[in-house]
DNA sequence: TTTTATGGCCTTTTT
DNA sequence: GGCCATAAAA
């Protein structure tokens, strides 16, 4: 079970070594989670340390799961533990210690979309153009600084040479008024503001230090200079400080983390013992070969082997495609394939790519062959619009006086409410100091209303109200309910009538089972706890139907997990690496590592892809291949890399000319029979056409010689061509 | 004054 | 392809 058997002696070194700092340099696939969750059972098991003294921080709340998971299996009951991330355990702990703060315990949690609404907002109001100084850039500026503890005035005044530094300044300030105001925090306060309880209250900090004798930091690489405040201050006092890490998996050093804080780990914490895991037990020879050989173009980085006793295995295999949906079919009919004859299940299978935009075509093709699929990351379903719009209702009901969330659905569904009539809402509000949604319950304001504006705005704070008045008392769902009742804001989609609609109810109806489940494992808990959750867990809570899936996600959200297939897509220079890093050389460095990352998540079998064609925001692009692909150690690839193929596109593209794998062609050849409305065709006697609809077993073509057609489809000699050119 | 329709613009990665 | 600002319509 928990016993440290079969752990290497490096591995054991490690888990042993309980006391002081301690640094593991643990390499992809070196047993990092196994070593550090054996180090905690230890602690538990032979060095009896009660489990509440313990505080494990991960990343993301994925690592975060699957650490309690594993520590479950080994110790059993591990609730009292604290495994969290570093934004959830600082709202905790921020939670608790509210009087210190000047925040409400129930303060309320903005998320990138809610931070970008208030600097627009702001922006409107001083005059200033978006034009001239973006909204992203001036978040960017905010973030910057809070992540660093820097002060505004200290930023503006070192830049006294940017055009906009003084307006910046001004903007931010305000932002921070903004939120202080609606009693909230965007991610980067929930970090900030614990460092500076710790620092103000001292008595607070060593409650903390009291309690938690033992810290331990996953992907400590990907830490930056406020989180590693908060683990310095946090083990100062007993310095049971273990960190885990690896250089060349840092990728998130566009977010501000300090790749310093684990290179210097030595010098900050004196007398840290140093464990290097180095042999790789997930992937065989030939991936790891091929990742090395990558991962060796970066100059900036500790040297190190990783080495693996599994055999060679089989290559890695590049491909090059027609166009992006052709990668995308490719990488379905194998998923297929390989289900089909050798017996995997779609659990083995992760589909990677570098930007969330890439996921749709992808998407397409599982549906269409019937692959269930999950996609992890970033098409949220929390960033869906409806779901976004119902838990603004709920913060409202919640919190009724932060004015965001007022803000966001006050005229969503339509109440007349435009832009005029809110400024002048607002201006009364401020004039009499109180909060927007108590000025929409004086006479004075809605007497000004006109009949229609009135009314709907009397039965929507009458709705909210009386939803208020019972939130503490009745289950979370209930809230819910009533709130898509009593607003109209489920009527008004029933109204609409379109599949866009449709598919939002269906959104709207699946939330439910989120508000089931979340109940069901925290009980008792109320609605801000409820929201809270909602805003930092942005992993599909929803019960699956199906539990055996292909995972889509992007290269950022693969790290740390492990699949037995795995296919990269899209290894185009510009999109992978990205355009806008292709001409700095430590940005470069950071898409290789992500690159190597991405490789290193393989187990037995990795694909590469690209496409010489790619759809990319609406328009078509030609691409080259990756720089990664040329520098992949030749011996362990094959497939066609420097296949120069942009001239057969454009002497004319037939998205059959190109098969990569023969077993593959009979799949490929089915696909290329499905069509969708819109597709340039082309029919053997007819010539050239456009697919106006699709009605299996029927299609129907409009040819420039010959008019419609109705024609039979998998009969007919159809074949697709590129789309508009 | 609000709502709807059209056209121009950008486009990464995450807690 | 989607967001947002501006212009036309209700």
């Amino acid at each position: 079970m928990s016993s440290l058997d079969n752990l290497n002696d490096q591995q054991k070194d490690g888990a042993l070594c309980t006391e002081g700092p301690l640094l593991i340099l643990a390499g992809a696939g070196s047993g990092k989670t196994s070593t550090i969750t054996h180090r905690i059972a230890y602690l538990i098991r032979e060095r009896g340390v009660a489990p509440y003294r313990i505080l494990a921080v991960t990343f993301t709340n994925k690592a975060a799961k699957e650490m309690r998971d594993r520590l479950e299996r080994m110790v059993g009951d591990a609730s009292s533990m604290w495994i969290l991330t570093f934004h959830s355990a600082c709202m905790r702990i921020l939670r608790m210690e509210h009087i210190y703060t000047g925040y409400s315990s129930s303060f309320t949690v903005y998320d990138p979309q809610d931070q970008k609404a208030v600097v627009k907002r702001i922006l409107k109001e001083k005059n200033i153009d978006e034009k001239a100084i973006s909204p992203a850039y001036i978040l960017s500026v905010i973030s910057s600084c809070k992540g660093v503890d820097k002060s505004y005035e200290e930023w503006r005044d070192e830049n006294m040479d940017l055009p906009h530094n003084e307006k910046v300044y001004e903007v931010a300030k305000e932002y921070d008024r903004v939120l202080k105001n609606n009693n909230s925090m965007d991610f980067d306060d929930l970090l900030l503001n614990t460092v500076r309880l710790f620092k103000e209250h001292k008595e607070v900090l060593k409650k903390y230090q009291d309690r938690f004798s033992y810290v331990t930091v996953d992907e400590y690489q990907d830490t930056n200079f406020i989180q590693y405040m908060i683990v310095k201050m946090l083990s100062e006092s007993h310095r049971n400080i273990c960190v885990v890490g690896d250089d060349d998996q840092s990728i998130y050093q566009w977010r501000g983390a300090d790749i310093r804080n684990i290179l210097d780990f030595e010098k900050d914490f004196k007398n840290a013992k140093v464990v290097k895991l180095e042999e790789n037990y997930r992937s065989t020879g030939n991936i790891l070969k091929g990742a090395n050989s990558v991962i060796r173009n970066n100059f900036d980085r500790k040297e190190k082997s990783l080495w693996t006793k599994k055999e060679e295995g089989e290559k890695i295999k590049y491909f090059r495609l027609d166009d992006d949906r052709e990668e995308a079919h490719y990488t379905a009919s194998e998923i297929s394939r390989l289900v089909g004859t050798k017996g995997y299940g779609y659990k083995s299978f992760a589909v990677l790519y570098r930007n969330n935009a890439q996921s749709r075509r992808l998407e397409e093709a599982m549906v269409r062959r019937g692959i269930p699929y999950r996609i992890f990351g970033s098409i949220r379903y929390y960033e869906r619009k409806e779901i976004k719009d119902i838990l603004s209702y709920m913060r409202l009901v919640a919190n009724p006086n932060e004015g965001e969330s007022l803000l966001r659905i006050l005229n969503v569904p339509k109440r007349g409410i435009g832009e005029k009539t809110l400024e002048k809402i607002q201006g009364y509000a401020s004039a009499k100091n109180i909060s927007l949604f108590e000025s929409l319950h004086e006479e004075e304001v809605l007497s000004s209303l006109s009949d229609k504006q009135g009314k709907e705005i009397r039965s929507f704070i009458a709705a909210i109200d009386s939803i208020s008045e019972e939130k503490d008392y009745v289950p979370i769902l209930k809230v819910y309910e009533r709130l898509l009742k009593e607003t109209g804001y489920l009527d008004a989609l029933l109204l609409e009538k379109t599949v866009e609609a449709e598919a939002r109810i269906d959104n709207l109806m699946e939330f439910k089972s989120v508000i089931i489940e979340t109940e069901k494992e925290n009980q008792n808990i109320n609605l801000t706890e409820f929201l809270e959750t909602m805003v930092l867990v942005k992993e599909e809570i929803l019960t699956q139907d199906e539990d055996d899936y292909v995972s889509l996600m992007t290269l950022h959200s693969s790290k740390g997990l492990e699949f037995p297939v795995v296919f990269i897509t899209g290894m185009e220079n510009g999109l992978f690496p990205s355009r806008r890093k292709l001409y700095d050389s430590s940005e470069m460095e950071e898409e290789r590592r992500l690159c190597y990352v991405g490789m290193t998540r393989a187990k037995e079998k990795l694909y590469l892809l690209s496409a010489n064609v790619r759809m990319l925001y609406g328009n078509m692009d030609y691409s080259e291949e990756s720089v990664f692909i040329d520098e992949i150690d030749k011996s362990v690839l094959e497939g066609d890399y420097r296949r120069e193929s942009k001239k057969a596109v454009r002497d004319g593209y037939s998205g059959t000319q190109y098969n990569p794998f023969e077993p593959v062609k009979k799949e490929m050849k089915s696909y290329e029979q499905e069509f969708a409305s819109g597709d340039f065709v082309s029919h053997k006697k007819f010539g050239e056409g456009r697919v106006i609809e699709v009605t299996p077993p029927t299609i129907t073509v409009i040819f420039q010689s010959e008019g419609v057609k109705k024609l039979a489809l998998g009969i007919a000699p159809l074949e697709r061509l590129k789309k508009e050119g």
